[in-house]
RNA sequence: AGGCCAGUAGCUCUAACGGCAGAGCACCGGACUCCAAAUCCGGGGGUUGGGGGUUCAAAUCCCUCCUGGCCUG
């Protein structure tokens, strides 16, 4: 039997994604695949826009709630989780339509990742507290002698980037740069047919939308969720807890600033990710993208979709 | 038709003594291979309300006009 395509949504945050991937699956007997960094994560509803209920009832999600906000998650357990997913969805005979803001996991997904040891928390912690310690120049020093190449593509400022790559040095023994380049050669592409669609929308109108967007979050309980969190004894310093909103809000919890200024700042830094998204997407060279302006935009955008699946279901009969 | 204060980037403001007009926000662009809603880099912007004067040099001093606000009548 052939697989059915696998439809991939790009799009940043606020564009309109969940919306129409609910309603493109509704149309070609779709199962939606979550490809967010946030909504792996249990507990985090409000402020990460997951599907609701109802929108669960709908159509079955996947890759939502996968792990506690305390446990590891990474570009690579998703990889391995997609793909299992689509696998299954396959056979079913439905359609796979990945829909996600979250450019590294499609990409870990579609592109793979380089052979190397994953994330190595205490190590990590460890390399940051040194460059608190004694600056990030140190370590960038450090990377330079021991992988001139990496040290060199990497910003003496980016820690983030300093970091793994002497974690993978120092775990692997093997300079991050060498394993890159054999990358390729290892990775299984992902079987059968792929459409890849981006969408995209007025800049004013987006960020009105994001807005709007948070707004909402705060009226259905986003700040109940945070404290809930809290509550629950989970620490400010963890990842998923570090994220747009979460941080934010946690800011205005703990009083270190007003509800006011906290959500100013959250408006303001959600409008800069989406841009980032934009940028990263932009340059996913394969995508097509379609703008979704105006009120008649998702149903037009909705139907060349559908119509474009169809023709490749066709061609494969 | 009297007096006082203000007018500088889209917005809020900073710029002893006259000496290359700046910051935050906003806006725009970019990087990104296992934390990515993270991490990081870059950019354009101004006839300093108009006009005139003093000066080698004016956002800054002087005159005048315009606009807004306040006070007195």
């Amino acid at each position: 039997m052939t697989p059915t395509p696998l439809i991939v949504l790009l799009g940043p945050t606020a564009v309109g994604k969940s919306h129409l991937a609910l309603a493109l699956a509704e149309r070609v007997g779709g199962e939606i695949l979550a490809a967010d960094s946030l909504q792996v994560y249990r507990g985090l509803d409000i402020g990460t826009a997951k599907p609701d209920a109802d929108e669960r009832r709908r159509i079955p999600h996947h890759l939502l709630d996968l792990v506690e906000p305390d446990q590891s998650f990474t570009a690579a357990d998703y990889a391995r989780l997609a793909r299992i997913t689509i696998a299954e969805i396959r056979e079913r005979g439905h359609v796979p339509i990945l829909v996600g803001g979250t450019g590294l996991y499609v990409r870990a997904l579609l592109r793979g990742l380089f052979e190397g040891p994953g994330e190595d928390t205490p190590l990590r912690e460890a390399l940051r507290e040194e460059a608190a310690r004694n600056g990030v120049s140190t370590l960038h020093r450090r990377l330079q002698t021991l992988d001139a190449e990496a040290a060199a593509a990497i910003h003496p400022h980016d820690l983030f980037r300093i970091v793994r790559a002497l974690e993978v040095l120092a775990l692997s023994g093997r300079p991050i740069s060498a394993l890159r380049v054999q990358a390729r050669r290892h990775h299984t592409p992902v079987p059968g047919p792929i459409l890849r669609f981006g969408l995209e929308r007025d800049r004013q109108e987006l960020y009105q939308r994001i807005e709007k967007r948070v707004e909402e979050m705060l009226a259905r309980g986003f700040l109940e969720e945070v404290r809930r969190l809290l509550d629950r004894g989970y620490s400010p310093a963890l990842k998923p807890l570090r994220a747009i909103g979460y941080r934010h809000l946690i800011g205005y919890v703990k009083g270190h600033t007003t509800l006011d200024r906290a959500v100013t700042c959250l408006k303001r830094d959600t409008r800069r990710y989406a841009k980032r998204q934009l940028t990263w997407f932009r340059h996913e060279e394969e995508s097509e993208w379609h703008c979704v302006e105006g009120p008649a935009g998702t149903e037009r955008v909705l139907d060349s979709f559908v119509h474009r699946i169809e023709g490749t279901c066709a061609r494969q009969e």
